[in-house]
DNA sequence: GCATATATGTCAATATGACTGACATAAATC
DNA sequence: GATTTATGTCAGTCATATTGACATATATGC
């Protein structure tokens, strides 16, 4: 059990380290890679929405928004039924950002699941599911 | 694919969480954990091998380090070879600490193990250990 | 139409965890 | 005795997160 609990401490550290990298380049972090992914994820979401699934404050996230929006990554969209929300998109430049970083990730989970069987794939799968505290999270996956 | 990542990222998150509150009523964040954590798992080692398995600058830990060992929560000891050294172990009270930090954990991942078969339990291994990087750590699980 | 609620943004202060670079001390090794 | 190694420390910086307070525009309920 002591190995599960160390094997995601270790796969974990070495999954982000390959993004953290080419963000280095661009003087962002991790905070970054993971809004570009969602925005890229679920395009014309709300920030409320985001906010949801990223469980920060929106301060937090404002900071590292507003950077990315004002560097041309993602822009915003007033709501159709709701003009105050703000939906957001990757421009052409944050959709080329977010391929190299998910590229990178995909590449890595891609050998990892090559090197096993189909079984040991989907037992990944349902053990992942099993250690998210919340069904709306596990919902996030049917 | 995407999935496979979006599912590291939920399930790191809420597996992380559970310790992060407890650790709050110390005072303490995510990086003394990690150091309880691996005191706790080998005892007497040297500073140097903790920063390897951590990766992290001496710098970084040592605030970690200090507060731990001011608060007693860590103790150290000379080497016997080499009196350079500073061995570290957990105090009683630290060996109480992290045992409510991992059993938390511990919970979370038997939980999660309960509800799939043995094969799956494989697979969850084994996929992880492709995901990292070096050899030097897949080697710490065999 | 006015009051209230909601979606978003912003300012300020603070904590945590990481970094680089420089320097200090004690003990081991050549 | 000179050099290397193990450890610790000082100082400055950066990224990510928090809480709390307040601002603006738009939607909704009466």
């Amino acid at each position: 059990m002591r190995q599960a609990i160390e094997m995601l401490f270790f796969a974990y550290r070495d999954f982000t380290s390959g993004p953290d990298e080419i963000l280095r380049e661009f003087g962002f972090g991790r905070a970054h890679h993971r809004a570009i992914y969602f925005i890229g994820r679920h395009p014309n979401q709300t920030v409320s929405n985001l906010l949801g699934i990223l469980r920060i404050t929106k301060q937090s996230l404002n900071r590292v928004l507003g950077q990315l929006i004002r560097e041309g990554f993602v822009s915003q969209s007033p709501g159709k039924q709701d003009r105050r929300q703000r939906l957001l998109q990757l421009t052409e430049k944050g959709r080329m950002l977010e391929e190299r970083l998910t590229e990178n990730q995909h590449q890595r989970i891609a050998a990892a699941f090559a090197a096993v069987d189909e079984k040991a794939v989907v037992g990944f799968r349902d053990v992942l599911l099993g250690v998210m505290t919340s069904n709306e999270d596990r919902n996030r996956f049917e």
